[in-house]
DNA sequence: ATATCAATATATACTCGGTATAATTTCATA
DNA sequence: TATGAAATTATACCGAGTATATATTGATAT
């Protein structure tokens, strides 16, 4: 449990992200045998070994037990726009993205290999779908925001907003018509080139949206 | 409470509409009143006068007593596009409905008068947001499978599914551009303008991400 | 009219996620 | 070693939703 972590922290931080991994280990593991809506909190403190308050400590919602790399999602996105070549603009940069992600069989694009199983799981519950469509509404928003400061707009651009939500809405449907060939072919190949052929074509509609803007 | 209502029905389904209706009533005012997360159902089956349990055998789910238009809306896109004329394409019918519904003032549009309140007080609550976000989804599949069935392409059609997205998403952001502006300026006029403008704007980047096929 | 059956309403008791509060333990530090 | 803050935990509570059993009410056939 202990895991001899970076000595750089002191023995009190230590055990307290020892306890959050033992408590997000053993959610991981119960969510993925019997289902999210299936496990209740009680059981995976005691699968944990905590009380069932500490639980509630380190994850204020159950839901939070099961998405848990939000942040690695949104620094990616922000690097990709930040980080890009001058004269790219912002859209060809999350175009590229996507097709590193492909390309690197990202895990945070879960659409090969173990990852299909946290999806299906993810798909088979109300509330984790729920939890989904949160974290895209708010990270359109976040998005929007990172477009417009991009180019020295108002976080409240209209321009960006549409753009964002125009964004948003191609990667979801390419990253399902991807996972049904993936889900239903078991062809990880074919996955990936449904996925960058419909990111292509709605990134370019997105574009064309906002034609006359910097943002394209 | 009885309304006297349409004789063709018979007294048991007479009553059962009244009981429906006065909670309904009760609900919507408190809701209102005190917003969606500070009502409790206890609270509404005592304002409505009926048991605890009746309130859920009418509607299964608290945020069912504030939703409760989500078929008429179903039914006027599904209108709009199979009512076409020749040679429209589905998505000039759609965009032709959100000229409609902005010259109409259509209250399945709340984007003017005492509909406002009604987003407003759906903005505050983060379960009503979650159920907006669910309809969407919800909504997005079915669009896609009407959008495929109008040119005779089975449900599942990729091309529908990413059609279906971009108008969604093109909606949903013209949507709270326009309901920002008239909630700040109050000017119903500017927001309609704004709303049309985006809905224009999206949809034909949606209609250019599908360009080749037959439903533009 | 009355017996009968099904739809509706209701009471009771329960599960589970989440909150509030207070007490206790554990670590860092003066 | 004393002190205080962070972390854990127990207890009690709230509210949405479910399960189940019972009572009531209206429609219908005799």
């Amino acid at each position: 449990m202990q895991e001899h972590a970076s000595p750089k922290l002191d023995r009190r931080t230590r055990k307290r992200l020892a306890t959050r991994q033992a408590i997000s280990d053993s959610a991981t593991r119960l969510f993925m045998e019997h289902g999210f809506d299936q496990v209740t909190i009680d059981e995976i403190a005691e699968a944990a070994d905590v009380g069932r308050m500490t639980v509630f400590n380190h994850f204020p919602r159950k839901e939070d037990m099961f998405f848990d790399r939000e942040d690695e999602v949104r620094e990616m996105v922000f690097a990709a726009i930040q980080g890009r070549e001058e004269e790219m603009s912002p859209v060809t940069a999350l175009r590229l993205l996507a097709h590193r992600c492909i390309e690197d069989r990202n895990p945070l694009l879960p659409l090969f290999g173990a990852p299909l199983r946290f999806v299906a799981t993810a798909l088979a519950s109300e509330a984790l779908k729920a939890r989904a469509r949160q974290m895209c509404s708010e990270f359109t928003r976040v998005l929007a925001a990172m477009l417009a400061e991009s180019i020295d707009r108002p976080a409240d651009d209209t321009d960006a907003h549409l753009l964002a939500g125009l964004l948003v809405a191609t990667w979801s449907v390419a990253f399902f018509e991807g996972y049904n060939v993936a889900d239903r072919n078991g062809d990880a190949e074919a996955a990936g080139q449904i996925f960058l052929r419909l990111i292509d074509r709605g990134f370019q509609a997105a574009a064309a949206a906002v034609s006359g803007t910097p943002y394209v």
